[in-house]
DNA sequence: AACTATTTATAAGA
DNA sequence: TTCTTATAAATAGTT
Protein backbone atom coordinates (compact mmCIF):
# COMPACT_ATOMS: atom_id res chain seq x y z
CA UNK A 1 0.00 0.00 0.00
CA UNK A 2 3.07 2.16 -0.78
CA UNK A 3 5.76 2.53 -3.10
CA UNK A 4 3.51 0.24 -5.09
CA UNK A 5 0.09 -1.36 -5.36
CA UNK A 6 0.55 -5.36 -4.48
CA UNK A 7 -1.60 -8.35 -5.01
CA UNK A 8 -3.80 -9.88 -2.51
CA UNK A 9 -1.81 -12.99 -3.23
CA UNK A 10 0.40 -15.37 -1.23
CA UNK A 11 4.14 -13.87 -1.32
CA UNK A 12 6.70 -16.57 -2.63
CA UNK A 13 9.54 -15.12 -0.89
CA UNK A 14 10.45 -16.28 2.43
CA UNK A 15 11.72 -12.80 4.40
CA UNK A 16 9.40 -10.96 2.56
CA UNK A 17 6.29 -13.27 3.54
CA UNK A 18 7.64 -13.10 7.31
CA UNK A 19 8.74 -9.06 7.34
CA UNK A 20 5.57 -8.61 6.11
CA UNK A 21 3.29 -11.08 8.36
CA UNK A 22 5.32 -9.08 11.34
CA UNK A 23 4.41 -5.66 9.83
CA UNK A 24 0.88 -6.33 9.01
CA UNK A 25 0.49 -7.99 12.60
CA UNK A 26 1.28 -5.27 14.59
CA UNK A 27 -0.90 -3.45 11.90
CA UNK A 28 -3.76 -5.80 12.89
CA UNK A 29 -3.17 -6.03 16.45
CA UNK A 30 -3.52 -2.39 16.97
CA UNK A 31 -6.89 -2.12 15.06
CA UNK A 32 -8.15 -4.06 17.16
CA UNK A 33 -6.36 -2.60 20.37
CA UNK A 34 -8.25 0.85 18.78
CA UNK A 35 -11.35 -0.95 17.89
CA UNK A 36 -11.84 -2.49 21.68
CA UNK A 37 -11.41 1.03 23.08
CA UNK A 38 -13.09 3.51 20.41
CA UNK A 39 -16.47 0.91 20.21
CA UNK A 40 -15.88 -0.97 23.74
CA UNK A 41 -15.59 -3.56 22.37
CA UNK A 42 -14.04 -6.66 22.85
CA UNK A 43 -11.56 -8.72 20.25
CA UNK A 44 -9.85 -11.79 20.47
CA UNK A 45 -7.07 -12.55 17.49
CA UNK A 46 -5.68 -15.59 17.14
CA UNK A 47 -2.91 -15.49 14.63
CA UNK A 48 -0.75 -18.65 13.57
CA UNK A 49 2.31 -18.24 11.37
CA UNK A 50 3.15 -19.64 8.15
CA UNK A 51 6.06 -20.77 10.75
CA UNK A 52 3.27 -22.16 13.25
CA UNK A 53 4.10 -19.91 15.56
CA UNK A 54 1.55 -18.27 17.26
CA UNK A 55 0.59 -14.39 18.16
CA UNK A 56 -2.60 -13.04 20.15
CA UNK A 57 -4.30 -10.57 20.79
CA UNK A 58 -6.98 -9.88 23.54
CA UNK A 59 -8.78 -6.81 24.94
CA UNK A 60 -8.21 -5.89 28.29
CA UNK A 61 -11.08 -7.20 30.39
CA UNK A 62 -11.81 -10.34 29.20
CA UNK A 63 -10.04 -13.38 28.40
CA UNK A 64 -9.56 -15.86 25.37
CA UNK A 65 -11.42 -18.54 27.64
CA UNK A 66 -14.26 -16.37 28.34
CA UNK A 67 -14.17 -15.07 24.13
CA UNK A 68 -14.29 -18.00 23.05
CA UNK A 69 -16.96 -19.56 25.49
CA UNK A 70 -19.52 -16.71 24.47
CA UNK A 71 -18.37 -17.66 20.76
CA UNK A 72 -19.37 -21.54 21.27
CA UNK A 73 -22.56 -20.00 23.42
CA UNK A 74 -23.40 -18.16 20.16
CA UNK A 75 -22.53 -20.65 17.62
CA UNK A 76 -24.20 -24.38 18.16
CA UNK A 77 -22.44 -25.36 15.04
CA UNK A 78 -19.78 -26.40 17.75
CA UNK A 79 -18.44 -29.92 18.48
CA UNK A 80 -16.32 -28.70 21.10
CA UNK A 81 -19.31 -27.63 23.07
CA UNK A 82 -21.07 -30.66 22.12
CA UNK A 83 -18.65 -32.62 23.60
CA UNK A 84 -18.75 -30.71 26.67
CA UNK A 85 -22.21 -30.98 26.76
CA UNK A 86 -22.19 -34.57 26.47
CA UNK A 87 -19.51 -34.86 29.68
CA UNK A 88 -22.07 -33.01 31.48
CA UNK A 89 -24.78 -34.91 30.43
CA UNK A 90 -22.62 -38.45 31.85
CA UNK A 91 -21.90 -36.51 35.02
CA UNK A 92 -25.55 -35.40 35.36
CA UNK A 93 -26.35 -39.50 34.70
CA UNK A 94 -23.86 -40.74 37.32
CA UNK A 95 -25.06 -38.68 39.81
CA UNK A 96 -28.50 -39.75 39.35
CA UNK A 97 -27.69 -43.28 39.62
CA UNK A 98 -25.86 -42.23 42.44
CA UNK A 99 -28.55 -41.10 44.12
CA UNK A 100 -30.91 -43.89 42.92
CA UNK A 101 -28.52 -46.38 44.63
CA UNK A 102 -28.31 -44.03 48.00
CA UNK A 103 -31.86 -44.27 47.88
CA UNK A 104 -31.95 -48.31 48.06
CA UNK A 105 -29.21 -48.51 50.34
CA UNK A 106 -32.18 -46.28 52.52
CA UNK A 107 -34.84 -48.82 51.63
CA UNK A 108 -32.02 -51.49 52.30
CA UNK A 109 -32.02 -50.37 56.23
CA UNK A 110 -34.89 -49.77 56.69
CA UNK A 111 -35.80 -46.11 55.87
CA UNK A 112 -37.54 -44.89 52.96
CA UNK A 113 -40.48 -47.98 52.57
CA UNK A 114 -43.59 -46.13 52.01
CA UNK A 115 -42.74 -45.82 47.88
CA UNK A 116 -42.32 -49.52 47.72
CA UNK A 117 -45.25 -52.13 46.35
CA UNK A 118 -46.17 -55.41 48.84
CA UNK A 119 -43.81 -57.13 46.26
CA UNK A 120 -40.93 -55.04 46.21
CA UNK A 121 -41.30 -55.22 50.21
CA UNK A 122 -41.47 -58.88 50.16
CA UNK A 123 -38.27 -59.24 48.27
CA UNK A 124 -36.55 -56.56 49.96
CA UNK A 125 -37.43 -58.71 53.37
CA UNK A 126 -36.33 -61.90 51.38
CA UNK A 127 -32.94 -60.10 50.85
CA UNK A 128 -32.87 -59.05 54.37
CA UNK A 129 -32.86 -62.36 55.64
CA UNK A 130 -30.67 -63.16 52.98
CA UNK A 131 -28.54 -61.49 53.88
CA UNK A 132 -28.36 -61.67 58.04
CA UNK A 133 -28.04 -65.20 57.19
CA UNK A 134 -24.86 -64.89 54.91
CA UNK A 135 -23.36 -62.07 57.39
CA UNK A 136 -24.15 -63.88 60.16
CA UNK A 137 -22.22 -67.36 59.03
CA UNK A 138 -19.31 -64.90 58.31
CA UNK A 139 -19.09 -63.30 61.87
CA UNK A 140 -18.80 -66.89 63.22
CA UNK A 141 -16.42 -67.46 60.91
CA UNK A 142 -14.75 -64.37 62.22
CA UNK A 143 -15.29 -64.97 65.99
CA UNK A 144 -14.03 -68.28 65.41
CA UNK A 145 -10.80 -67.37 63.72
CA UNK A 146 -10.25 -64.47 66.59
CA UNK A 147 -11.08 -67.03 69.25
CA UNK A 148 -8.10 -69.45 67.33
CA UNK A 149 -5.63 -66.33 67.99
CA UNK A 150 -6.62 -65.45 71.35
CA UNK A 151 -6.84 -68.99 72.25
CA UNK A 152 -3.18 -69.24 71.10
CA UNK A 153 -2.16 -66.07 72.90
CA UNK A 154 -3.11 -67.39 75.45
CA UNK A 155 -1.40 -70.43 75.19
CA UNK A 156 1.54 -68.83 74.81
CA UNK A 157 1.18 -66.54 77.64
CA UNK A 158 0.40 -69.39 80.18
CA UNK A 159 3.73 -70.87 78.76
CA UNK A 160 5.70 -67.66 79.56
CA UNK A 161 4.26 -67.75 82.61
CA UNK A 162 5.17 -70.98 83.47
CA UNK A 163 8.58 -70.87 82.33
CA UNK A 164 8.80 -68.00 84.37
CA UNK A 165 7.48 -69.82 87.49
CA UNK A 166 10.33 -72.49 86.31
CA UNK A 167 12.96 -70.13 86.74
CA UNK A 168 11.57 -68.73 89.68
CA UNK A 169 11.94 -72.48 91.11
CA UNK A 170 15.58 -73.47 89.09
CA UNK A 171 16.99 -70.08 88.31
CA UNK A 172 19.28 -71.86 85.63
CA UNK A 173 17.06 -72.19 83.06
CA UNK A 174 18.51 -71.56 79.45
CA UNK A 175 17.92 -67.52 78.23
CA UNK A 176 16.55 -68.84 74.60
CA UNK A 177 13.63 -68.22 76.29
CA UNK A 178 13.43 -64.79 75.91
CA UNK A 179 14.54 -64.37 71.99
CA UNK A 180 11.52 -67.39 71.61
CA UNK A 181 8.91 -65.75 73.30
CA UNK A 182 9.53 -62.32 71.57
CA UNK A 183 9.39 -63.91 68.29
CA UNK A 184 6.05 -65.41 69.59
CA UNK A 185 4.56 -62.20 70.43
CA UNK A 186 5.26 -60.35 67.59
CA UNK A 187 3.40 -63.81 65.56
CA UNK A 188 0.33 -63.11 67.48
CA UNK A 189 0.65 -59.36 67.02
CA UNK A 190 1.11 -59.03 71.01
CA UNK A 191 4.02 -57.12 71.51
CA UNK A 192 2.40 -53.24 70.78
CA UNK A 193 -0.22 -53.51 73.81
CA UNK A 194 2.21 -55.84 76.35
CA UNK A 195 -0.63 -54.61 78.95
CA UNK A 196 -2.15 -57.37 78.14
CA UNK A 197 0.40 -59.97 79.87
CA UNK A 198 -0.24 -57.74 82.86
CA UNK A 199 -3.80 -58.19 83.32
CA UNK A 200 -4.12 -61.54 81.87
CA UNK A 201 -1.55 -63.62 84.24
CA UNK A 202 -3.00 -61.10 87.09
CA UNK A 203 -5.90 -63.62 86.84
CA UNK A 204 -3.21 -66.37 87.75
CA UNK A 205 -1.95 -69.36 85.78
CA UNK A 206 -4.98 -71.26 84.68
CA UNK A 207 -7.94 -69.09 83.87
CA UNK A 208 -8.11 -66.46 81.69
CA UNK A 209 -10.98 -64.22 81.73
CA UNK A 210 -11.15 -62.49 78.26
CA UNK A 211 -14.23 -60.39 77.80
CA UNK A 212 -15.08 -59.85 73.90
CA UNK A 213 -16.48 -56.22 72.77
CA UNK A 214 -17.92 -55.27 76.38
CA UNK A 215 -20.17 -52.96 74.25
CA UNK A 216 -21.78 -54.96 72.23
CA UNK A 217 -24.46 -57.00 74.43
CA UNK A 218 -26.26 -53.54 74.41
CA UNK A 219 -27.79 -53.94 70.71
CA UNK A 220 -28.20 -57.74 70.19
CA UNK A 221 -31.91 -58.28 70.94
CA UNK A 222 -32.81 -60.28 67.94
CA UNK A 223 -31.84 -62.90 66.74
CA UNK A 224 -29.91 -65.75 68.62
CA UNK A 225 -26.51 -67.03 68.40
CA UNK A 226 -25.30 -62.82 68.15
CA UNK A 227 -25.31 -61.93 71.80
CA UNK A 228 -22.40 -63.62 72.93
CA UNK A 229 -19.66 -63.00 75.63
CA UNK A 230 -17.13 -65.18 75.80
CA UNK A 231 -14.97 -66.68 78.51
CA UNK A 232 -12.68 -68.85 77.53
CA UNK A 233 -10.70 -71.13 80.05
CA UNK A 234 -7.35 -71.69 78.72
CA UNK A 235 -6.81 -75.11 77.54
CA UNK A 236 -3.95 -76.34 78.99
CA UNK B 1 -8.10 8.91 9.75
CA UNK B 2 -9.74 11.24 7.38
CA UNK B 3 -11.46 14.54 7.33
CA UNK B 4 -10.05 15.05 11.05
CA UNK B 5 -7.85 13.28 13.38
CA UNK B 6 -9.50 11.35 16.52
CA UNK B 7 -8.20 10.49 20.12
CA UNK B 8 -8.48 6.64 20.66
CA UNK B 9 -11.01 7.00 23.55
CA UNK B 10 -14.22 5.60 23.98
CA UNK B 11 -16.99 7.27 21.47
CA UNK B 12 -19.61 8.41 23.61
CA UNK B 13 -21.74 8.60 21.26
CA UNK B 14 -23.82 5.56 20.86
CA UNK B 15 -24.84 5.82 17.02
CA UNK B 16 -21.38 7.17 16.29
CA UNK B 17 -19.75 3.69 18.18
CA UNK B 18 -22.28 1.36 16.53
CA UNK B 19 -21.07 2.83 12.82
CA UNK B 20 -17.56 3.06 14.12
CA UNK B 21 -18.00 -0.38 15.03
CA UNK B 22 -19.01 -1.62 12.25
CA UNK B 23 -16.49 0.36 9.49
CA UNK B 24 -13.89 -0.83 11.54
CA UNK B 25 -14.71 -4.36 12.09
CA UNK B 26 -15.00 -4.94 8.15
CA UNK B 27 -11.14 -3.25 8.22
CA UNK B 28 -10.29 -5.84 10.75
CA UNK B 29 -11.64 -8.38 8.67
CA UNK B 30 -10.24 -7.23 5.76
CA UNK B 31 -6.73 -6.90 7.13
CA UNK B 32 -7.23 -10.18 8.64
CA UNK B 33 -7.90 -11.97 5.27
CA UNK B 34 -5.17 -10.07 3.27
CA UNK B 35 -2.84 -11.07 6.17
CA UNK B 36 -4.14 -14.63 5.53
CA UNK B 37 -3.26 -14.62 2.10
CA UNK B 38 -0.15 -12.69 1.31
CA UNK B 39 1.44 -14.31 4.72
CA UNK B 40 0.06 -17.87 4.37
CA UNK B 41 -1.31 -17.17 8.14
CA UNK B 42 -3.88 -18.58 9.76
CA UNK B 43 -6.01 -15.93 11.70
CA UNK B 44 -8.97 -16.27 14.39
CA UNK B 45 -11.02 -13.13 15.12
CA UNK B 46 -13.61 -13.06 17.20
CA UNK B 47 -15.10 -9.73 18.52
CA UNK B 48 -18.08 -8.83 20.78
CA UNK B 49 -19.51 -5.99 20.04
CA UNK B 50 -21.08 -3.44 23.02
CA UNK B 51 -24.59 -4.33 22.41
CA UNK B 52 -23.14 -8.09 23.11
CA UNK B 53 -23.59 -8.67 19.07
CA UNK B 54 -21.11 -11.29 18.05
CA UNK B 55 -18.90 -11.33 14.70
CA UNK B 56 -15.95 -13.87 13.53
CA UNK B 57 -13.53 -13.75 11.02
CA UNK B 58 -11.51 -17.29 10.56
CA UNK B 59 -8.75 -17.76 7.39
CA UNK B 60 -9.80 -20.28 5.09
CA UNK B 61 -9.06 -23.91 5.44
CA UNK B 62 -8.85 -24.14 9.51
CA UNK B 63 -11.47 -24.09 11.79
CA UNK B 64 -11.81 -21.76 14.98
CA UNK B 65 -11.86 -24.76 17.67
CA UNK B 66 -8.09 -26.23 16.01
CA UNK B 67 -7.05 -22.56 16.36
CA UNK B 68 -8.31 -22.56 19.96
CA UNK B 69 -6.88 -26.45 20.76
CA UNK B 70 -3.52 -25.03 18.81
CA UNK B 71 -3.47 -21.61 20.98
CA UNK B 72 -4.10 -24.20 23.74
CA UNK B 73 -1.45 -26.31 23.29
CA UNK B 74 0.91 -23.38 23.18
CA UNK B 75 -0.21 -21.54 26.13
CA UNK B 76 0.34 -23.37 29.41
CA UNK B 77 -1.24 -21.31 31.48
CA UNK B 78 -4.69 -21.96 30.10
CA UNK B 79 -7.64 -21.76 32.50
CA UNK B 80 -9.77 -23.93 30.26
CA UNK B 81 -8.13 -27.25 30.22
CA UNK B 82 -7.95 -26.62 34.03
CA UNK B 83 -11.01 -26.49 33.98
CA UNK B 84 -12.24 -29.25 32.01
CA UNK B 85 -9.89 -31.51 34.17
CA UNK B 86 -11.87 -30.39 37.20
CA UNK B 87 -14.71 -31.26 35.70
CA UNK B 88 -13.23 -34.78 34.95
CA UNK B 89 -11.64 -35.20 38.17
CA UNK B 90 -15.40 -34.34 39.72
CA UNK B 91 -16.58 -37.29 37.10
CA UNK B 92 -14.09 -39.64 38.27
CA UNK B 93 -14.63 -39.19 41.74
CA UNK B 94 -18.87 -39.07 41.65
CA UNK B 95 -17.94 -42.90 39.60
CA UNK B 96 -15.67 -43.99 42.58
CA UNK B 97 -18.44 -42.95 45.14
CA UNK B 98 -20.60 -44.74 42.83
CA UNK B 99 -18.53 -48.08 43.36
CA UNK B 100 -18.27 -47.65 46.61
CA UNK B 101 -22.38 -47.61 46.84
CA UNK B 102 -22.59 -50.49 45.01
CA UNK B 103 -20.09 -52.53 46.59
CA UNK B 104 -22.11 -51.60 50.17
CA UNK B 105 -25.20 -52.32 48.55
CA UNK B 106 -23.48 -56.45 47.59
CA UNK B 107 -22.51 -56.13 51.30
CA UNK B 108 -26.28 -55.38 52.66
CA UNK B 109 -27.72 -58.29 50.05
CA UNK B 110 -25.10 -60.54 51.93
CA UNK B 111 -21.96 -60.78 48.54
CA UNK B 112 -18.60 -59.50 49.33
CA UNK B 113 -18.17 -59.72 53.15
CA UNK B 114 -14.57 -61.05 53.75
CA UNK B 115 -13.17 -57.15 53.67
CA UNK B 116 -14.69 -56.36 56.42
CA UNK B 117 -14.09 -56.81 60.09
CA UNK B 118 -15.78 -58.43 62.88
CA UNK B 119 -17.07 -54.91 63.94
CA UNK B 120 -18.29 -54.27 60.58
CA UNK B 121 -20.45 -57.11 60.24
CA UNK B 122 -21.43 -57.10 63.57
CA UNK B 123 -23.06 -53.39 62.45
CA UNK B 124 -24.28 -55.21 59.17
CA UNK B 125 -26.14 -57.95 60.96
CA UNK B 126 -27.72 -55.31 63.59
CA UNK B 127 -28.55 -53.20 60.80
CA UNK B 128 -30.07 -56.17 58.72
CA UNK B 129 -32.31 -57.07 61.56
CA UNK B 130 -33.48 -53.58 62.11
CA UNK B 131 -34.04 -53.21 58.61
CA UNK B 132 -36.00 -56.69 58.25
CA UNK B 133 -38.07 -55.17 61.39
CA UNK B 134 -39.05 -52.09 59.32
CA UNK B 135 -39.82 -53.83 56.56
CA UNK B 136 -41.73 -56.57 57.90
CA UNK B 137 -43.82 -54.02 59.80
CA UNK B 138 -44.43 -52.15 56.49
CA UNK B 139 -45.39 -55.30 54.96
CA UNK B 140 -47.66 -56.57 57.17
CA UNK B 141 -49.40 -52.89 56.31
CA UNK B 142 -49.61 -53.58 53.16
CA UNK B 143 -51.10 -57.02 53.75
CA UNK B 144 -53.57 -55.01 55.88
CA UNK B 145 -54.87 -52.97 53.49
CA UNK B 146 -54.67 -55.45 50.73
CA UNK B 147 -56.73 -57.53 52.72
CA UNK B 148 -59.10 -54.79 53.38
CA UNK B 149 -60.10 -54.10 50.19
CA UNK B 150 -60.49 -58.02 49.44
CA UNK B 151 -62.03 -58.41 52.06
CA UNK B 152 -64.84 -55.30 50.32
CA UNK B 153 -64.70 -56.88 47.13
CA UNK B 154 -65.17 -60.37 48.41
CA UNK B 155 -68.47 -58.37 50.47
CA UNK B 156 -69.49 -56.87 47.17
CA UNK B 157 -69.32 -60.21 45.11
CA UNK B 158 -71.40 -62.10 48.17
CA UNK B 159 -74.04 -58.71 47.74
CA UNK B 160 -74.59 -59.85 44.02
CA UNK B 161 -74.60 -62.98 44.25
CA UNK B 162 -77.10 -62.65 47.22
CA UNK B 163 -79.01 -60.43 44.60
CA UNK B 164 -78.68 -62.70 41.87
CA UNK B 165 -79.92 -65.45 43.89
CA UNK B 166 -82.81 -63.28 45.23
CA UNK B 167 -83.29 -62.45 41.65
CA UNK B 168 -83.81 -66.35 40.85
CA UNK B 169 -86.77 -66.70 42.83
CA UNK B 170 -88.36 -63.76 42.56
CA UNK B 171 -87.35 -61.81 38.89
CA UNK B 172 -89.38 -58.76 39.39
CA UNK B 173 -86.80 -57.90 41.76
CA UNK B 174 -85.83 -53.92 40.57
CA UNK B 175 -83.17 -53.49 38.03
CA UNK B 176 -81.55 -50.66 39.68
CA UNK B 177 -79.53 -53.34 40.96
CA UNK B 178 -77.38 -53.37 37.79
CA UNK B 179 -75.90 -49.89 38.02
CA UNK B 180 -74.94 -49.92 41.77
CA UNK B 181 -73.37 -52.80 41.37
CA UNK B 182 -71.44 -51.66 38.14
CA UNK B 183 -70.12 -48.80 40.39
CA UNK B 184 -68.90 -50.29 43.37
CA UNK B 185 -67.12 -52.51 41.49
CA UNK B 186 -65.34 -49.99 39.48
CA UNK B 187 -65.35 -48.49 43.34
CA UNK B 188 -63.08 -51.40 43.82
CA UNK B 189 -61.32 -51.86 40.71
CA UNK B 190 -63.41 -55.04 39.80
CA UNK B 191 -64.59 -54.20 36.74
CA UNK B 192 -61.16 -55.64 34.51
CA UNK B 193 -60.89 -58.63 35.67
CA UNK B 194 -64.27 -60.43 35.70
CA UNK B 195 -63.04 -63.47 36.29
CA UNK B 196 -62.41 -62.87 39.79
CA UNK B 197 -66.13 -63.00 39.61
CA UNK B 198 -66.79 -66.69 38.68
CA UNK B 199 -63.67 -68.14 40.28
CA UNK B 200 -64.99 -66.70 43.85
CA UNK B 201 -68.68 -67.25 43.53
CA UNK B 202 -67.61 -71.01 42.16
CA UNK B 203 -66.61 -71.98 46.30
CA UNK B 204 -70.00 -71.09 46.83
CA UNK B 205 -72.20 -67.96 48.51
CA UNK B 206 -70.23 -68.16 52.17
CA UNK B 207 -66.58 -69.21 52.00
CA UNK B 208 -63.95 -67.35 49.83
CA UNK B 209 -60.80 -69.12 49.79
CA UNK B 210 -58.30 -66.31 48.73
CA UNK B 211 -54.61 -67.04 48.16
CA UNK B 212 -52.59 -64.48 47.90
CA UNK B 213 -49.35 -64.55 46.33
CA UNK B 214 -48.86 -68.43 45.75
CA UNK B 215 -45.14 -68.10 44.39
CA UNK B 216 -44.37 -66.88 47.61
CA UNK B 217 -44.86 -69.68 50.47
CA UNK B 218 -41.26 -71.30 48.64
CA UNK B 219 -39.12 -68.29 49.90
CA UNK B 220 -39.97 -68.00 53.15
CA UNK B 221 -38.32 -70.00 55.46
CA UNK B 222 -36.64 -67.60 57.91
CA UNK B 223 -38.59 -65.55 60.35
CA UNK B 224 -42.01 -66.29 61.59
CA UNK B 225 -45.14 -64.27 60.67
CA UNK B 226 -43.22 -63.98 56.87
CA UNK B 227 -45.11 -67.44 55.27
CA UNK B 228 -49.16 -66.57 55.43
CA UNK B 229 -51.51 -67.82 53.46
CA UNK B 230 -54.57 -65.61 54.17
CA UNK B 231 -58.20 -67.66 54.05
CA UNK B 232 -60.71 -65.09 54.60
CA UNK B 233 -64.33 -66.24 55.93
CA UNK B 234 -66.64 -63.72 54.46
CA UNK B 235 -68.00 -61.37 57.28
CA UNK B 236 -71.37 -61.80 56.45
C1' DA C 1 14.65 -0.86 12.25
C1' DA C 2 13.93 3.54 9.66
C1' DC C 3 12.35 6.06 5.76
C1' DT C 4 8.90 7.61 2.54
C1' DA C 5 6.09 7.44 -1.55
C1' DT C 6 1.98 5.70 -2.09
C1' DT C 7 -2.03 3.05 -1.09
C1' DT C 8 -5.60 2.14 2.05
C1' DA C 9 -8.72 3.04 5.81
C1' DT C 10 -11.91 5.84 7.58
C1' DA C 11 -14.29 10.27 10.02
C1' DA C 12 -17.52 13.26 9.00
C1' DG C 13 -21.02 14.69 6.20
C1' DA C 14 -24.74 13.76 2.95
C1' DT D 1 -27.07 1.75 5.94
C1' DT D 2 -24.24 3.33 2.06
C1' DC D 3 -21.69 6.76 -0.60
C1' DT D 4 -18.44 10.45 -0.80
C1' DT D 5 -14.22 12.55 0.06
C1' DA D 6 -10.71 14.88 2.60
C1' DT D 7 -7.37 13.31 5.29
C1' DA D 8 -5.06 10.14 8.68
C1' DA D 9 -2.86 5.81 8.95
C1' DA D 10 -0.71 1.77 7.16
C1' DT D 11 2.65 -0.15 4.70
C1' DA D 12 5.77 -1.91 0.29
C1' DG D 13 9.85 -1.27 -1.19
C1' DT D 14 14.05 0.74 -0.22
C1' DT D 15 18.04 1.96 2.73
Amino acid sequence: MARGKIQIKRIENTTNRQVTYSKRRNGLFKKAEELTVLCDAKVSVIMISSTQKIHEYISPGITTKQVVDLYQKASNTDVWSKQYERMQETLRKVKEKNKRLRTEIRQRMGECLNDLSFEELRGLEQDMDNAATAIRARKYKAIGSRTDTLRKKVRNVEEIYRKLNQELVCPQSNFEFAREAREEDRHYGLVDNSGDYESVIALGPRVFALHLNPNQSANMQSCGGSDLTYTLMSGN
